[in-house]
DNA sequence: CGAACACTTCGGCAGTGACCGAATTTAGAT
DNA sequence: ATCTAAATTCGGTCACTGCCGAAGTGTTCG
């Protein structure tokens, strides 16, 4: 007895496989998994390809679900379409260089200890900073759901950031899986408006042409005092 | 100013991408997450395509660092390289059926219940036995690293299984993401022990063609007595 | 040894897709 | 209204790759 048409559905790897099989879509996506969108010319350049090229390279990366695009003028900006398509690319980039000299266990110091994702922050400081959060009832998990906690309005009011509230159904902060931390760190409107604000006040600085953030001396007290976490804790190989 | 040299190694989503990029070489890794191997030809019977092109596949996959290869006589069997890329595999399976009906919160009732990934037990299965070995102390969590409890030994001998023991460095259990309950199950030669004796015992059964388990009815009153889980905590919409 | 079998390599064919030049559409700037 | 600039569409070229038939390598069994 063997039937193609069993009940479980073959997944289709080979679909977002083909939109990832090309190195101009590759560097593309690269460029944009810091969460920030990007207008075709740009990513045309980042690619050193045409502008013709990029465009269609693009068509094909939203008709596969993984970039989602918006009208501004006559730009068209091009971002990554959500967190979990942000996840599972750092997973993948995680697995990429198997023959190279990157160990599972220490990938790189600098993008592990803290860096965007999509549009949140990941790497160490972002499951720290979650750990945190929840141990000091400014968010609560029940049954894998995030809801605010009894200092959830607290929190806010201490650093200054409002959260845009969508519907009701809408959960503020989802888990997001952390491939180098291989731990959770949250994502959605809260995590957003988190990592927009440290990036306002310079507690982050975006290292240029990478993902990767730089927590200033600012950031260092900020994190100290808003968040208990400790210099040493976040900085465990110091690369300066 | 513009560098390809910049200081960030570009990850080359795009060999993982052609890798994935074929419809038989994604029948031939659905056909291997299971964590079963299996032989060319089986492969290619499954793939419907013939032995030498699936030889062809299997060479590639195997490049890129998604399977692995063992001779046995004139046999080739061939699996899933590790645990890393199961789950990496499972979370694009999440993500390919995008314009599909299947709804993120609940993919699918059947395989989320239960199901084998790579070679130990995922789903909310696996999720659950998890947090049971930590909370009775059969495993402790330190810094993300998994241990052996004061209970450790004591487990063993109640459910009689024994765990190879490899080098004194390599830990006996990891933790491994799992993506439809987005938290964390076990890996590693104790899961894949349990998993065995799971099987062996008749408390799980594998579906077949399909990576789904099934818990017989022994399976449920071990999972009462041994894991003080109840039926109803595990089959949250039995789908008979 | 020789037959049977699993697997691999080689060669040619066919389909696919990345690429850019040229032309078109659309929106903002003068 | 006219010019400029961003994005897209079209058309044709070129490289790559999946596919199988045929032949070659290595292992098992009689």
């Amino acid at each position: 007895m063997y039937s193609l048409t069993s009940m479980t559905i073959e997944p289709r790897l080979d679909i977002i496989g083909a939109a990832l099989a090309d190195p101009s879509r590759s560097r593309i996506l690269c460029e944009l998994m810091d969460g920030r969108a990007f207008t075709n010319k740009e990513l045309a350049c980042a690619a050193c390809i045409s502008p013709q090229t990029a465009s269609a390279h693009l068509k094909q990366l939203e008709g596969a679900g993984l970039t989602a695009s918006l009208r501004s003028g006559r730009h068209v900006y091009h971002r990554i379409a959500n967190a979990d398509v942000a996840a599972i690319l750092e997973g993948l980039a995680q697995l990429s260089p198997t023959d190279h000299l990157s160990r599972p266990g220490r990938p790189d110091a600098n993008t592990s200890c803290a860096r965007s994702c999509y549009n949140h922050i990941a790497g160490r400081l972002g499951v720290l900073m979650t750990d945190r959060l929840i141990a000091r009832n400014v968010l609560t998990v029940r049954n894998d759901a995030i809801r605010a906690g009894p200092r959830y309005q607290t929190f806010l009011d201490e650093i200054r950031i409002e959260v845009p509230l969508g519907g009701t159904g809408k959960p503020l902060a989802m888990l997001c899986l952390d491939w180098t931390e291989r731990r959770h760190h949250i994502s959605g409107p809260l995590a957003t408006a988190i990592m927009q604000k440290f990036l306002e006040a310079k507690w982050l600085e975006r290292r240029t042409g990478s993902r990767a953030l730089i927590v200033t001396e600012d950031g260092f007290d900020a994190l100290e005092r808003r968040f208990c976490l400790h210099r040493q804790d976040i900085d465990l190989a110091d690369p300066v």
